[in-house]
DNA sequence: CGTGGAATAGTGATCGTTCACTTTTCCGTC
DNA sequence: GACGGAAAAGTGAACGATCACTATTCCACG
């Protein structure tokens, strides 16, 4: 297989060609320093001359780091969490590591055993999953120098960094909207797989019960904007119901669209919140009432941690807690009149 | 750094365990088959004992061969073609490799030698890219056994597989506008650097000059929907423009909220399209006309080429285009009376 | 001019696997 | 029971770097 390429020169060949030995070149590739100027001036010109370039497998063997961070997503992430995979490959790329995103295909368990291959092979130093990787704290310690770290958003072990802080804004929603009238609320819900998910449901119901409101029910939605627009056109027509919260934007904007189809205005009729704070929320008609998540900073935190465990340094405070905001726009308001209709 | 961990087992000491040579326990790892099913046994034994693990850097370096794939992306990429990629690493994994994304900050010079650093340090087999690699071509041949692959819609090189073909759909568009009244046209394009941005507004200039049509120039874009609410934004209240060419949906979503917030009624004022057929754009309200882009096939498509050129087999017909599509939806219409707002 | 210590450069082992051979074992047959 | 050939297992050398030492060169100084 792609035997037509000649092969590639190693360090031997360039010590022979500029006369001098292997060691002294692999000096000058770590940049040692310790090299005579007419020294370095022979072996950069044999490593132009023959083209090499360091194999880097067989280095990584030998010191047996390579450098690289591993970032774990299901493979059919369609909503990949790019905001929060630009700031980890920043900082990743800032310590000096290449971060990989490696995505797998099938449930939690062939995603956590993938990920253990990873880490055990000594492919990659650390791994960072967007997904719990059940099991994986069983795994023997020993056989592994290798960190892993799960991002708390994402945890399905609801350990996560300031998780159920997180949610708590759906609190904050529920009472805005109680504030301006609304009294009977529907959820729709992410994935039950999804901890971010869950504990959006559950500060839901908790809140309701709490401030003695009704809930017309919870909705298990997918994410997806179509889901949203359905939940929404399942509702009777004289439904009390006169505010949703949607567990992200796609869903919000499904609803948004489906109360409009119906002739609710929004939000005379109904009000709508999403999460996530989507550009085209923002852009919306109605503009999307959201929720701020600084998935930046999610992302900087995570792959912080996950150096800090490669590097076997004390972890970083974990008091930098990711502050979600509520931001009300244009599609939540004030609770229709009762028995009117916009 | 990490030394916390106990050393790896090696198959020297699973051997050892298992008394037999190391050969034969690297028979077993491979399913080379002929072993007897007692020494099977005993090597299973032993490695279930000590937890062994292969090391796959090192036989990375026998082997000559990684079993991996990179795609590279610009380390910004806000907008991350997700299922372009997922279904690129669905045919990596059928095909026995395992797909990496390395997202490369810095310009395309930086990406480019990061790339050709993969491909030279034989860390992957091949290199898929999204963007344009400049200058890649130029390297010595001779150093890598590596594949690289550019995809035709993000090639800067105007050499991918039905690139212009691809752009054709906006002469579509603009045919269909022309024919309901629209005379004025305004094109929201991409960054320069991409190609596809490029073909669009290629495609844009060529087909409103064929059809007799006014241009009221191209705004220079960055394919977000701020640039696209700034660009309708700036229009004169009593612009002539009628139609803005948006080259994708978020830019398209920015100009239809602006019209709107100007009190422009889209379509009735002003008609506007988009590209990528984003489901947000499909309940958006107006729903966005938009090009449906096939990202899966365009995504299945590059992994098999990438995968032909790395086992050295004949590239796969090119006879699969990806087709685009015109969805028209309720962002377009046709024009408005001259001289009437609507 | 000899000496000593720093600056440079070299030697051989090593990382953990697989490859290419060689050797031993096994078993049926003459 | 010796023979032969296939099956099973073993031996030592690679792969291409770096590490841990050792050796040489250089130069200031007594």
């Amino acid at each position: 297989m792609s035997e037509n390429a000649v092969r590639r020169p190693t360090i031997v060949e360039v010590a022979r060609l500029a006369q001098v030995s292997h060691q002294t070149v692999s000096r000058y590739l770590r940049h040692n320093g310790g090299l005579k100027p007419d020294t370095v001036r022979r072996v950069e010109a044999a490593i132009e001359e023959l083209g090499y370039r360091p194999n880097l497998v067989a280095r990584s063997m030998r010191t047996r780091r390579t450098g690289r961070l591993a970032v774990v997503l299901p493979a059919p992430a369609l909503l990949l969490p790019t905001r929060l995979l630009s700031a980890a490959a920043a900082v990743a790329h800032e310590a000096g590591f290449l971060m990989e995103v490696v995505s797998v295909e099938g449930g939690p368990v062939e995603r956590s055993r993938h990920a253990w291959e990873l880490i055990s092979s000594g492919q990659v130093e650390g791994v960072l999953s967007l997904s719990s990787l059940p099991g994986l704290s069983d795994q023997p310690r020993t056989a592994s120098s290798a960190a892993f770290v799960v991002v708390g958003e994402y945890d399905d072990e609801l350990r996560g960094i300031g998780e159920l802080a997180d949610a708590s804004v759906v609190g904050e929603i529920i009472e805005h909207l109680a504030g301006v009238g609304h009294r009977h609320f529907v959820h729709i819900a992410g994935p039950d797989a999804w901890s971010s998910a869950r504990a959006r449901r559950q500060v839901y119901t908790e809140v309701i019960e709490r401030l003695g409101l009704v809930s017309h029910g919870v909705v298990d939605g997918d994410w997806s904007a179509q889901c949203g627009y359905d939940a929404v056109r399942a509702l009777a027509e004289d439904s009390p119901v006169t505010a949703v919260i949607a567990a992200n934007d796609p869903m919000a904007t499904g609803a948004v669209r489906a109360a409009l189809d119906r002739g609710w205005g929004v939000p005379q009729r109904l009000s709508v919140s999403g999460w996530d704070d989507l550009e085209l929320g923002r852009f919306a008609t109605p503009s999307l009432s959201s929720v701020v998540v600084d998935r930046e900073e999610q992302g900087r935190v995570a792959m912080e941690r996950l150096i800090a465990l490669v590097r076997g340094e004390p972890e970083p405070e974990a008091a930098r807690l990711p502050l979600n905001r509520l931001v009300l726009r244009e599609s939540t308001g004030p609770a229709p009149v009762l028995g009117r209709r916009a």
